[in-house]
DNA sequence: GCTATTTACTTGAACTTTGAAGCATTTGGT
DNA sequence: ACCAAATGCTTCAAAGTTCAAGTAAATAGC
């Protein structure tokens, strides 16, 4: 397990040193890895899945004809080995199905079976209700600057 | 990533404030993922590291009398497992040494060697260049306003 | 129509991370 | 002083990820 719980001042992994740029990309990184960490923990505790999988989820949830694995490895910002990984097992929990694109044969095109829609709209409203609590701790006048740099990035 | 669709699911309660904390953490998660991937593959190819290495060693560098593996784990957000094998790497690399605590003989100490002292910062000043970079995308005053609201999260 | 190249995916090995269990040492309660 | 509980680290198996190489199908150039 983590430390994370032990009481760990967040500025202890910087150094008085570091440059601004070096200070808010630390910081950036820490916050996701952290709220990263609950989702994707959440999610294993309640569904026993994880935070790959439900983004590979949510992909397919907003693409009602389907993917093919290129397009979701590029998605979820990941290489297409692990997508092959990753939707063998989601096919063996038989959340999707795989296949091949009819017009094109090397592709193959995934989509959700009716238990993985459901599935995923149960995890979707889960994971939704997590999100919301965590980000209601910031100002919405806040959410929106940080929405706004983000793009900017 | 570009909501085109705007889907929103009808079953939902949750109010239009809600869907906004959920575009947020995406695109949160999507930028820190991006310059994580760009920073990892830089310190790969050019020094043959990796992040977490160097995420290990940079606490190390803040730490002059060095650090126990338990803060260790701590610090850069990870399983005492992992830091185990991260260390046990960077010993047999020359880079730090693993030394029994006096005081307390279940804790092990790390420290730099003066090889890992050197090659970390080298790593660093690159580091810091590439991030720098990748940050001068962002106004100074975002750049603040950034490193406020995450510190609220 | 053939061949070379490109594209889409899969496979397998190597590597990283996690989580649970285990060992040794220290601490707290009595 | 004693023993139970807590703490610090390690180990191991399993989960997950990447990278490079391989296969199959489509495309482009002749």
């Amino acid at each position: 397990m983590t430390n994370a719980g032990a009481i760990l001042d967040p500025e202890t992994r910087l150094g008085a040193g570091d440059h601004e740029a070096l200070r808010l990309w630390l910081r950036l990184f820490t916050t996701t890895t952290l709220i990263e960490r609950e989702v994707d923990s959440a999610l294993k505790r309640e569904f026993g899945s994880s935070l790959p999988r439900f983004d590979l989820l949510a992909q397919l949830h907003r693409a009602p004809d389907g993917l093919r694995m290129g397009e979701l490895s590029a998605r979820i910002l990941t290489t297409n080995g692990n997508v092959t990984w990753l939707v063998a097992a989601l096919e063996r929990d038989g959340y999707v199905r795989r296949r091949s694109d009819i017009e094109d044969r090397r592709a193959t095109v995934v989509r959700f079976t009716s238990t993985g829609r459901r599935h995923f709209e149960t995890m979707a409203s889960r994971h939704e209700q997590i999100i919301t609590e965590l980000f209601d701790a910031l100002p919405v006048g806040d959410r929106r600057a940080l929405h706004e740099s983000l793009g900017a990035l």
